[in-house]
DNA sequence: TTATTTCATGCAATCGATTGCAAAACAAAA
DNA sequence: TTTTGTTTTGCAATCGATTGCATGAAATAA
């Protein structure tokens, strides 16, 4: 079956005027060395037959599609979203297209996705890796075909990729130093499964600003999670309350997971931040909604977004990845609200 | 300057096993002429030189990208990044991928948008309209391509596109029921610009719950802004706070501006729900997260999407639009939670 | 053995735009 | 008028995969 309204091509342009395709095609770029009239001709012809570019054929002659392929594990967190926000922004002021594809933190899905991307002939990729993955083969693939890959946030070093992260160790050390110095001595950590590095530096930082605070790491006070969603908080404040004595302080390495621990800690009658300051980590929106505001560490995603793309872009139009991948590091931000910071408290008191 | 690795293609694996490229095409997707010797040679071919398929030779070829536009007035807000995941999810289990772009709720950027996602030759689009736009041309001209169009949530009649919404008008009706139930009898509603059908239905849903329940309509108590950000919610509070009588109770077209309210109302030191009941709209994460946890609406955004990728997939199957557009209507629920929830109102009381 | 099917592969055009090189058209200089 | 130089345009190959049709090979029937 033909398709009802053929589209109309340069050819059609060509033949309407009595002249080639070639220039045709030169006279649309604004090629120098067409004259003015025939571009004028070459233009109106277009614009009245309704003439639209197949950047397919285009991207298929030059090798290039102008899209650069994103993965994330999830669209629906407001971080990678963010994220997202700020890839498109830079991505398409300088005239690219953003494929997205999620992975669901599932590293079948990442490999096909990649497999995907690669059909696609993205001219570069962007990922934040699945928290399933532990075997990076799938990545290896990008550079194979010679694409140049940025990794964010969730990465892994060694793959020949440039990267984009906040300090994690130093998020984690504000945070937990801002509740030493808000009077807080026993301090829990919520954390995620250590091979994935955002949660292993947070818990570094929080371990190094106990130690510079002369406050002895106590292990009992560290759970593991795998997800730090909000159930995985509440069930991480549960078990806490086992504890003797009770923590009186959480850093959680996810907002989720603070809010959860913090919804159980107001039902079991603990005020917040009198009985127990809480801080969370990656400022989403609803960080500052919840009752009391909750203190946390702002990542900085939008700007995560526009730095990998800007660093991707600089390696498509460099022809080739970065032999020596760049590795970049935000600084995160404090940010300190009510749940953190006890009303009346005087550090000289301490 | 040549790039480095040529990829390998399906001439390079004809060549190695002396045979011709339409016979490693068709053997590369088990055309059943192929032998199942040559098969399995050429895929060993393939898989030995590294090969992977070039989707943009295909798409030109087919004249069929296997992509799908989608443009949504920003990826951050978590209702629209749920229905991209809705359509994500329909899209990938039919070898569909997603470009996606955000309007930031511009027309001329939508506009562009538009023009962007036509070159790239997708092979249908989904969109939601830009707060902003009332002058559509920029849509007519992907019907003018041949494209099949599904709108969603902020969508418009008369452009040729199937439709998938909510019923916004229901939606109204049950937060505004609901409310009346609760004994509230002074009942405002923060609205959007009324050009906007979802903010006009539900608009409308609100007013005929009021007639259905004899409750006169007061214009003084519906305030629209532009955005019904949270900043307009709490502009709003402060404006229904000079009434006399006060409202008893707020229905708003958002779940942003409902909580701008409620933060404003609480902060002058009106108790939620004894002094004021309030419901909003669209069942963001953070309103079960707020205190007290908001009633909303839950406008089903992850099967939104899903329709709207189905919706979508099939027109594209037909090759052909709709002549006759669908129009997909979802069915709203109300979440009450405690907000709305008078304590110890007893119904029989009225 | 020859004729007839069936099966497997090759040929060559095609999708639509881009681009190096050749050539024509025109202008300026000799 | 011829030569040299500039502009402007055309020719034809190319990007990589797909596919209708033709052809060759093998298998079966006569």
């Amino acid at each position: 079956m033909q398709s009802i309204a053929a589209m109309t091509t340069i050819y059609d342009i060509a033949k309407a005027l009595s002249i080639t395709p070639s220039t045709v095609s030169r006279a649309l770029s604004d090629h120098p060395h067409i004259s003015a009239r025939t571009k004028a001709r070459v233009k109106a012809k277009a614009a009245q037959l309704g003439y639209r570019p197949n950047g397919i054929a285009a991207a298929l002659r030059r090798g290039k599609t102008f899209i650069i392929g994103v993965m994330v594990p999830t669209t629906d967190r407001s971080f990678f979203s963010s994220v997202i926000r700020g890839i498109e922004g830079v991505a398409s002021k300088a005239g690219f297209n953003v494929l997205i594809t999620q992975s669901n933190d599932s590293t079948a899905v990442e490999a096909a996705n990649i497999d995907t991307l690669l059909k696609t002939q993205v001219d570069g990729i962007i990922a934040s890796i699945a928290k399933e993955t532990t075997d990076f083969e799938h990545f290896r693939k990008i550079n194979a075909q010679n694409r140049p890959l940025v990794l964010f946030d969730r990465v892994k070093e060694n793959l020949g990729a440039s990267t984009v992260v906040i300090d994690d160790y130093l998020g984690g050390y504000y945070a937990t130093e801002h509740l030493i110095q808000q009077g807080y001595q026993r301090i829990a950590h919520l954390s995620g499964a250590q091979h994935i590095n955002i949660y292993k530096y947070r818990h570094r930082g929080y371990q190094e600003a106990l130690s510079t605070h002369g406050i002895p790491y106590d292990p009992s006070l560290v759970l593991e999670s795998n997800h730090l969603e909000i159930q995985d908080g509440r069930a991480g404040m549960e078990q806490l309350l086992q504890l003797h004595p009770l923590p009186d302080a959480i850093f959680a390495a996810s907002d989720f997971a603070a809010v959860g621990a913090m919804q159980l800690a107001k039902e079991k009658g603990l005020r917040i931040p009198q009985d127990l300051g809480i801080v969370g980590f990656a400022n989403e929106p609803f960080t500052d909604l919840v009752e009391p505001r909750m203190s946390t560490v702002e990542q900085h995603s939008a700007q995560m977004g526009e730095l990998a793309a800007e660093t991707l872009l600089a390696n498509i139009q460099k022809q080739e990845p970065d032999l020596v991948p760049k590795k970049l590091v935000l600084t995160p931000s404090l940010i300190t609200r009510a749940s953190s910071v006890r009303p009346n408290f005087n550090i000289d008191r301490i």
